[in-house]
DNA sequence: CGGCATCATTTACGCGTGTAAACATAATTG
DNA sequence: CAATTATGTTTACACGCGTAAATGATGCCG
C-alpha cells in the first residue's frame, strides 16, 4: 500500500538521519507539524505496518531505520503523476511547464546542463 | 476541496468531449473502470459539489460541463508534486529521471527541441 | 518491592473516497 | 390514470488518513 503524505514527512526526517528514536523524530517535525507524540507514534506504526520502515530495539524504546529508500519513494510518486497526466513522459510535463511560463532562468540552466552532460557521455 | 482520483477520470472524459450526459460518461468509462451507473452519478454530485463541473437540464437529464480547466488541474497535481518532492522546480525532477536512467531517447529529443524554441523566442 | 516515569500499542473518531444500493421523481405508454 | 421506465438524489458502508486519547508494559527510584 501507498505511504500517504503524513508517514511521507516522517519518513524525510529518517532519510535525513537515521536511525532515530521516536522522541527524536518527533524533536524534527513537531514545531513544523505541531504534532504530539502520539500522532508520530501512529505513523510509525502504520509505517511499520507497511514494511516502510525497521524498528530495532534501544533499551526501552525503539530506533527506527526506513528501509523504503527516497529515490523509490520518489520514483513511484513521479511515476504515478507522469502516468495520469503525462503519458508516463517527462517532456510533456515540461513542456507544460514552459507553456504556463513555470520554468525559471535556473531551471533553463540546470535542463541544458543536463541535456549537454548527456550528450557528453557519449 | 481537491478533486480525487476517481473523480479526475470523470472529469477526464469531460476534458475530452463536452456537455455530456451521465450515461454518455458512463458509455465512455464504464468498460475500462467497471463502474455501475450509481458510480458515476455519486462522483458527477461530489464534483458539483466541488463546483467542478456545471450541470445543465436536458429534458428529463442533465448535461455536465467541466468548469475546472484541464490545465488547471495538471498544474495544481504537477505543483503539489514538485513542491513536495523536488523543492518546487522543474529541473530537478527531470534530473531525478535522468539518473534512474529514465529518459527516453524521445524525451530527451524533446527537451532538445524545447530549449532550442526557448532560445529562439529571443 | 511498589509506585512513578517512560515508551509503545490499541482504540477512537471524524472525514474523504470508492463503490453502490435504496429511494424519489418525473416522463412515457398501455 | 396507473404502471413502467429513466434519471437523479440520498443513504450506506468499509477503508485509509490525520490526529490523538486511553491503555499497557517496562524499567528506575525511593
Amino acid at each position: 500500500m501507498a505511504i500517504s503524505e503524513a508517514e511521507a514527512v516522517v519518513m524525510d526526517v529518517l532519510w535525513r538521519e537515521a536511525p532515530l528514536s521516536a522522541e527524536e523524530i518527533l524533536a524534527e517535525v513537531g514545531p513544523a507539524q505541531n504534532w504530539q507524540e502520539g500522532t508520530v507514534k501512529s505513523l510509525l506504526n502504520r509505517l511499520l505496518r507497511k514494511t516502510a520502515v525497521h524498528a530495532e530495539r534501544d533499551g526501552r524504546r525503539y530506533l527506527y531505520t526506513p528501509l523504503l529508500t527516497r529515490e523509490n519513494y520518489v520514483q513511484q510518486e513521479s511515476k504515478g503523476l507522469l502516468d495520469r497526466l503525462f503519458g508516463g513522459r517527462v517532456a510533456p510535463l515540461v513542456a507544460h511547464f514552459s507553456e504556463q511560463r513555470k520554468l525559471s532562468k535556473k531551471d533553463i540552466a540546470e535542463l541544458r546542463k543536463l541535456l549537454q552532460e548527456l550528450d557528453d557521455e557519449h
